[in-house]
DNA sequence: ATAGGGTTAG
């Protein structure tokens, strides 16, 4: 009917365009050499780009293929340069563009090579090249090119380079919605999201993809509310909202712990049939085990189609955030039945689940196996692991030794995970070792003084409590101010430790004088050691009931039904006094309490934590 | 015959 509206092709054109598979391609290949077609370059360099394009993953065949050309076209030598930007193994471009450089002027760089170029070194990370390429490209005349423009834009924001994308949008004369899409996602990429929201709003036209620059420039930077608030004015906007708007807006209720809105965020994927991509799926796995739902999570793992190693490692992380660390390492195992390759953060959530399953001997294997089997080296996050799985199970000495032996100068996570177990298993000399060698690391870092001198507190050095205080104040350390959200009614309430200005707030004071009262009616005592410093008791008592997350427990009571769980998102690891007095309230409430510190989950129930004391 | 902007795990 519509053949008025199609375009002659050639036929053999057809022929190769027909394959898309490996199988499907080496057929069409042995076809086109018995009839002596591949001899013409045009047909070969159509021949290679089809193959390269649809499997950028293999592209050995593509390779060979083009190997048997002793004249490839410039067209073939573009489209493997494009195919090997997207693969695993895009240093390989450059083998291309050398081709292309060596050929004595038979073919030259065009502005298709630069732009396939530029996208090379933003997914290598290529500090030294992608400047070069820069420079390469300037001399061949393609810096006004518009697709090049963009791509160094792209470029320069995947290495960090805020400058060098200013440089080259401010030499763009008029830019397009594309350009300034970029740079609206280079700005936040590289963390000045205020800036790219001036430029957001400044665009004379912004189409669903700029939106979903600026959603994901806020959820990447961490402001969460920022993200929720423009996808609602996207919504009322009329905006088309895709799966991708979907990821952001799943990130950000992550980082809230905001498991109402991301359950609405599910249901309107479910109700509006947005594609369910591996991406999208894994952005639910994700939030649903941050927001301490894994049951849900690992559901929605099971449910998908295909799943990538984010959504494996996701999924394992998960699990052992949650304390399920023998779950997390039977993943292990049927991620690697199906010949999925872990990479270096697949190992840190295989460590995780090792640490909280104190499986001290079989997170020693996978630890070994990361350079034997897989050729990923360890990195500082792993060999904080490490620290971590032996302090974890009380073996100190061996954390300590572990250390000593690092092939890498041991960082602040290996000392603090270090200091860490020595206040669990009050260690206090090794205690004051790794104390000390944080402090020499970071002299600001908070956790070092306040750990330190709560092992003391533990043991009642009041002497070490003050000296701890007097060389913060002197080094102008403050305590980062505790702070616990939780989501009431869609909306997410913030408490900092000590802030009295929620409305609510005489309510909530009265609910806590009552959980006091009925904690000591239970005969439960008031731990008073966990306090920073050493004040009168009388205020300790009160100092403690002022512990965020308390505070935003008690709310949670107020507000929320009764057989309702109760979470609640810490930014700061959970005290041991809070931690038994959540335990003790979720037996005398009979409230399922779930709080998510800094590190992991802490499911409370008839008066015990998932958590087993250790965290 | 080829090209540009938005999304996930530590």
């Amino acid at each position: 009917m519509n053949s008025f509206r199609s375009v002659a092709k050639h036929p053999i054109i057809s022929l190769i365009d027909s394959g898309t598979t490996l199988k499907e391609l080496k057929q069409i290949h042995t076809q086109l050499l018995l009839n002596g077609i591949l001899n013409e370059p045009h047909l070969l360099g159509h021949f290679v780009a089809n193959v390269a394009l649809n499997n950028p993953n293999n592209l050995d065949y593509s390779n060979q293929v083009l190997d048997q050309c002793d004249n490839p076209t410039l067209f073939a030598l573009n489209s493997m340069i494009r195919a090997h930007s997207k693969s695993s193994t895009p240093q390989h471009s450059f083998r291309f563009y050398n081709t292309i450089l060596q050929s004595n002027h038979y073919l030259s760089p065009d502005n298709y090579t630069f732009n396939f170029l530029v996208r090379t070194c933003a997914q290598l990370l290529a500090r030294g090249t992608g400047p070069a390429v820069h420079c390469a490209l300037i001399k061949h005349g393609f810096e006004h090119d518009p697709h090049v423009q963009s791509g160094l834009v792209f470029m320069y924001a995947e290495l960090g380079c805020l400058s060098s994308c200013h440089k080259v949008f401010g030499e763009i004369p008029d830019p397009d919605l594309v350009s300034q899409t970029a740079m609206v996602s280079a700005c936040a990429k590289c963390g000045d999201v205020g800036f790219a929201r001036e430029l957001f709003d400044l665009m004379p036209k912004r189409d669903h993809i700029a939106w979903n620059a600026m959603i994901a420039g806020y959820a990447q930077c961490g402001q969460s509310r920022e993200a929720l608030s423009l996808f609602h004015l996207m919504q009322m906007e009329g905006v088309r909202i895709s799966e991708v708007s979907m990821v952001s807006v799943l990130s950000a209720c992550t980082h809230l712990g905001a498991l109402d809105q991301g359950r609405w965020a599910h249901a309107y994927i479910e109700r509006n049939k947005l594609r369910m991509t591996v991406t999208l799926g894994t952005a639910l796995i994700d939030m649903y085990a941050k927001c301490g739902n894994v049951n849900k999570a690992m559901e929605v793992f099971w449910g998908m189609k295909e799943r990538n190693v984010y959504t494996w490692t996701s999924a394992m992380g998960g699990l052992a955030m949650n304390g399920f660390g023998d779950k997390c390492l039977e993943l292990f195992s049927l991620m690697k039945q199906d010949d999925i390759p872990p990479n270096e953060v697949t190992f840190v959530s295989i460590l995780r689940g090792c640490s909280v399953a104190g499986l001290v001997e079989e997170g020693r294997e996978h630890f070994e196996s990361m350079g034997k089997v897989y050729g990923i080296e360890p990195k500082l996050e792993h060999y904080g692991c490490m620290v971590d799985l032996y302090g974890r199970a009380g073996r100190l000495d061996e954390a300590l030794n572990f250390i000593n032996n690092m092939p890498i100068k041991p960082h602040s996570g290996a000392w603090g995970a270090l200091l860490h177990a020595c206040r669990m298993y009050k260690n206090m000399e090794l205690g004051e070792l790794a104390s000390s060698k944080l402090v020499e690391l970071e002299d600001k870092n908070h956790g070092a003084y306040v750990l330190l001198s709560n092992m003391y507190a533990d043991s009642k050095n009041w002497d070490g409590v003050s000296c701890v205080r007097e060389t913060m104040k002197a080094r102008g350390v403050r305590k980062q101010p505790g702070c616990s959200v939780i989501e009431v009614g869609g909306e997410v309430h913030e408490f900092f430790a000590g802030d009295k200005s929620h409305p609510m707030y005489d309510e909530i004071e009265m609910k806590l004088a009552e959980i006091s009262k009925r904690l000591r009616q239970a005969g439960y005592v008031v731990d008073t050691n966990p306090v920073l410093f050493d004040i009168e008791e009388e205020e300790k008592e009160d100092a403690l009931s002022k512990h965020s997350e308390k505070v935003a427990i008690a709310f949670g009571l107020i507000t929320s039904k009764e057989g309702v769980p109760i979470r609640i998102v810490k930014n700061l690891r959970v005290c041991w006094d809070c931690h038994e007095v959540t335990k003790k309230i979720s037996e005398i409430f009979n409230r399922e309490i779930i709080v998510r510190d800094r590190n992991r989950f802490h499911h409370f129930k008839g008066g015990d934590c998932s958590c087993k004391g250790y965290w």
